[in-house]
DNA sequence: GTCTATAGGATGATAGAC
DNA sequence: GTCTATCATCCTATAGAC
């Protein structure tokens, strides 16, 4: 396999991985094991851990804005602009651990390297949706509210309690209006290593 | 000094590293020399690190529920419910930490120990905008988003940014519209360990 | 392009003194 | 109630072979 096909997969295990643990509860053998690869290797093609996270979180960010980009373009469709930038925000659930770790990354503004790259990616989100998307500042702001809501709530794995507990029930489906069965299916679940 | 008073101490300086720097970022001997005392000590107090920081998270969602029944019960006001709630996070700002380490928490839904307990702590807070404060669903919902968004910006130590950039000004007065200042003076900062 | 072996450093926890 | 000393583990990163 080719290094960028390897760098690829591995970046793929490192969203998962750093998604469920964070940046420093995450190890690169963790990582490693889960794109089949060893743990030297990891390290050999992306420098550092902390470069890894990086690469990781560019991606996120890259694929985020993206599928926004795809969804505002695709002219065929009468939806509003925040339903269509809603659908794209819960299709990259697919990507496994995507939201939480631009969540975890968010967490790390004190972080000296870690730290100006999420805020400036942020940032970045920010004026996406006010520039681009065209959303007012009421607007953006909601938006991303409960984009952090939904961010929050795939983190805590409270999918698992959606069936025990009826209030939660209701969150979900004031969160996920019509698209609650197919996060349902792709969110990830309490079953999975850690 | 007496074993409750060490353990309080303690506890304050657990909410601003484990905030800083997660669970796992955290060291057991940084929230020792937080807190003055030797890293031996707060496990012996506290048992393991991950005990502290079920403590923190405990301490953390009892304080947010005292400080909205606090907000709820003090009738001499014509705020709307909403704005006391919201007066009530804001003011929580100055427990540092305490915001970053319930978002913390919340992505660790995957772990054994962890994972429960903020699932449990973050359904007690629905419970509680929805039962004891009277929010309707989508209330208490917009409302809890508006709370993630602003642990985010916390965490990201966005307010640095705040003078150097218009547009994250914008979204700065749309989140905190009449508490700017305040929050502005209580917010962690760059310049902060880490 | 990928692995095994391992060095080196950090960290949670224990033992035991005062 | 609190500390010093220290063990054992885990983890990132390097060396070097195939």
């Amino acid at each position: 396999m080719s290094s960028d096909e390897r760098r690829a997969e591995i970046l793929l295990a490192a969203h998962a991985v750093f998604g469920a643990r964070g940046y420093e509860g995450a190890t690169t053998d963790e990582v490693a094991r889960a794109a089949g690869v060893s743990q030297p290797y990891v390290v050999r093609l992306f420098g550092t851990k902390e470069s890894l996270f990086l690469a990781v979180l560019h991606d996120a960010l890259d694929q985020l804005l993206d599928g926004f980009r795809a969804e505002l373009t695709s002219a065929d469709d009468e939806r509003s602009v925040q339903d269509r930038m809603g659908t794209a925000y819960l299709e990259l659930l697919q990507v496994r651990g995507l939201h939480q770790t631009l969540s975890h990354a968010f967490l790390l503004g004190g972080h000296p390297v870690i730290g100006p790259a999420a805020r400036e990616g942020f940032i970045k989100v920010w004026r996406f949706l006010r520039d681009e998307v065209g959303f007012d500042a009421d607007t953006a702001q909601a938006f991303l509210a409960e984009g952090m809501l939904i961010n929050t709530m795939i983190g805590l794995r409270l999918i698992d309690e959606v069936d025990a507990d009826d209030g939660i029930h209701e969150l979900f489906e004031t969160c996920f209006p019509t698209t609650m069965r197919a996060v349902r299916d792709v969110a990830p679940r309490g079953d999975e290593p850690w």
